[in-house]
DNA sequence: CGAACGAGAGAACGGACGTTCTCCCGAGTC
DNA sequence: GACTCGGGAGAACGTCCGTTCTCTCGTTCG
């Protein structure tokens, strides 16, 4: 098999064990099993688990954010795309194997350990920002506002994964409502 | 040295290393070594890492509300306590080796495959969830505020932990500040 | 055809770690 | 003083895991 593919299918393999029981319960031959390439394939595409470990959380993050931008971009621009953060992760917390953030779980694991680690959680987490502040800033709110939509955001997830209850992705979407209608009052309506 | 004075020693031990580096990347031998106490003590007290563990996570679930609690309860009753929860983050977020949420962080290490750690993890949020619903009842807001608040709170541990900025406190009481006003408006100003 | 190469399967190596065992010593008891 | 008991220090054991090595086999190219 050709190296591209079988790249792929070891990054899903990572993915899928990585994100489901965290970086170190899951050992390289159980991702060699699940991704069916051989040991010496997956050490010559990544040359230790670490690179593994940093390959995994770059293409989720990539993705993650894809996905999301998908979703929100398929709603007209304004508050609505705004609300959509949340009806998004409210589908996320619903599916089966939620397990809550991704770079929060790593950057608990080993972010005291790894740099590595550490930096790709916070380049996640700085991504989302911006481009929360992308939407903010589109639906004519003030900036502050997209700060506030972060903390509900990683609150929610947060919250969702350690309870148990998708219910958190409602509570965040009123909360946001409500910060919508309150910005709205003090930036005059201007958006 | 008697039992108690050294189960106390290994859990302060425990603490310390568990929450700064991480459940796994702690050995039974280090804590030994930072106790002070002998590993065949260290099994007397507590038969496995497992048991370890929850305890960790259940003196720290205690300390970390009463901590809480004494802060917020030398202000005046009403939205200053609700407030006050933000001035302790803020306070905890400036601390040298702060790294986010226990109980976050060891559910997305161990979550998934140590129930006794997924609980502890729920039972803490969930008695944080209900210590907020108190502060809230007590300034005569509404009980969905307390959710709200509840997502703030963790949002504002997550990202301040991730991004190694201690300003996530101040843009959840700030945010906190705007949903009280809010929901003063809603509830008519009863509270 | 034969030699070199690349790839897969899995054994092997080295180290780490949770847990248990051994050995030794000091205190208390008769 | 001998005997027992408990406790400390650390060796030992078994397992797991990241990483490398070996062996084999099919393919390609001269």
């Amino acid at each position: 098999m050709e190296a591209a593919a079988q790249e792929t299918r070891i990054l899903d393999a990572a993915e899928e064990l990585f994100y489901g029981r965290g970086l170190q319960a899951v050992g390289m031959a159980e991702i060699r099993d699940v991704s069916g390439a051989s040991l010496k394939r997956l050490y010559q595409l990544f040359p230790s688990k670490d690179h593994l470990v940093e390959a995994y959380l770059r293409r989720r993050d990539l993705r993650w954010r894809a996905s999301l931008a998908a979703y929100v971009e398929a709603r007209s621009p304004g508050e609505e795309r705004i609300l959509a953060v949340f009806d998004w992760l409210r589908e996320w917390f619903a599916e089966p194997g939620f397990r809550g953030c991704a770079f929060v779980n790593s950057f608990g694991e080993l972010g005291a350990t790894s740099d590595a680690v550490a930096e790709a959680a916070r380049d996640h987490v700085d991504a989302l920002k911006d481009y929360l502040a992308s939407l903010v800033a589109e639906a004519g709110h003030s900036a502050r506002l997209a700060r506030s939509l972060l903390l509900l955001v990683e609150g929610a997830i947060s919250t969702a994964a350690v309870c148990a209850d998708a219910g958190a992705a409602d509570d965040a979407r009123e909360t946001a409502r409500g910060l919508l209608e309150l910005d709205f009052a003090r930036t005059g309506g201007a958006g």
